[in-house]
DNA sequence: GAGTTTGAAACT
DNA sequence: CAGTTTCAAACTC
């Protein structure tokens, strides 16, 4: 019910932008990283709105190459934007809905000046992190930790200078309106003051830390990844990622049993399933239909490249 | 649905 | 590296 309420408000969003991306791209042609789908590294798809699209399997030369060069210029363009910190979960894959530390953060942080990390267009809002050094945001209230590292709760935030500041014209327009969404308030509630919003069992990242085996990709490949992942088979060696990158992907977060898309790009030529429909016409994911089930953890994202791991099996439940 | 606001991405 | 422009999402009406 209630809960449910807002479990669904939140998807609808989540679920747009993970599942079936659904840009509305006018003049980028989906090849930069203004797209959604391509920043996410998949194809846009029929739900799409875009113009001149340029995102689709058709074009994979196309987006490869700039996916390439984007790449060269910021190796980090497609990880994740969100990171876990080093001191994170130690050992997730059990019940790592409840706990799951905060740690995480903003890749490179934000650069907020007016939404002071209430509203979505933060980035570290929108991926539920904390505020990090990199942030350099202004009159930042986020709960999860603000970039100079106080975690405190919405208390000593109040108190701040800088919030109040900016506090004052924000909350003063909004007071009660904005706020973090009274269902992730909830989580925090019984959660540390650093706990993400909700990617607890979304974007947790897994630290490899874990036995979680490489992992076999054979798995994702096989299970549906067949759509709309850039697949690089064309492309020699498209293996954008470098070893670097890998640590971020690791850290990806599990896909849960739909797996949308996910960005082979390492390369696997075993692997090159790709657009498995002749049409290459890639459909959400069966049984999600981004519904919201209350009771699952909707938490399906869409992988890059490696794909990492999964905790067993969705021992969520 | 149209218009505004916002901050990331891209460009210079 | 900093400033400006472009862009599409988030948000408001």
């Amino acid at each position: 019910m209630a809960s449910g309420k807002s479990y669904r408000r939140r998807f609808e969003h989540a679920g747009e932008t993970e599942c079936c991306k659904r840009c509305n791209c006018k003049k980028s042609k989906c090849l930069k990283l203004y797209c959604e789908c391509f920043a996410a590294g998949v194809y846009c798809i029929e739900p799409c709105s875009c113009q001149e699209c340029f995102n689709k399997p058709i074009h994979e030369d196309t987006v490869l190459a700039t996916r390439k060069q984007i790449e060269s210029r910021n190796p980090l363009a497609f990880a994740l934007k969100v990171i876990r910190s080093s001191d994170s979960v130690p050992e997730l894959g059990q019940e790592e809905s409840s706990k799951t530390p905060a740690s995480a953060r903003h890749k490179r942080g934000c650069n907020c000046k007016k939404s002071s990390f209430l509203k979505k267009y933060c980035e570290c809002y929108q991926g539920g992190v904390g505020c990090s050094i990199s942030c350099r945001c202004e009159g930042c209230k986020n709960a999860f930790g603000r970039k100079d590292g106080s975690f405190i709760g919405t208390e000593a935030e109040l108190d701040e200078e800088e919030a109040e500041a900016c506090e004052k014209s924000v909350a003063e327009k909004h007071q009660q309106k904005i706020e973090i969404p009274k269902n992730e308030e909830q989580r925090l509630d019984s959660a540390l003051p650093t706990t993400p919003l909700r990617l607890s069992r979304q974007m947790v990242s897994l630290p490899f830390s874990s036995k979680n085996k490489p992992l076999r990709s054979s798995v994702f490949s096989i299970g549906g990844s067949s759509s709309g992942l850039y697949t690089s088979q064309k492309l020699g060696k498209p293996n954008i990622l470098h070893p670097e990158s890998k640590f971020e992907r690791h850290s990806q977060t599990v896909p849960e049993d739909e797996m949308p898309e996910i960005l082979q790009g390492d390369g696997s030529p075993s692997t090159g399933v790709k657009t498995a429909s002749p049409n290459s016409k890639r459909v959400c994911p069966p049984n999600s239909d981004f519904g919201p089930s209350p009771g699952r953890r909707t938490g399906r994202k869409l992988i890059l490249q490696s794909i990492p791991s999964f905790p067993s099996l969705t021992p969520q439940h």
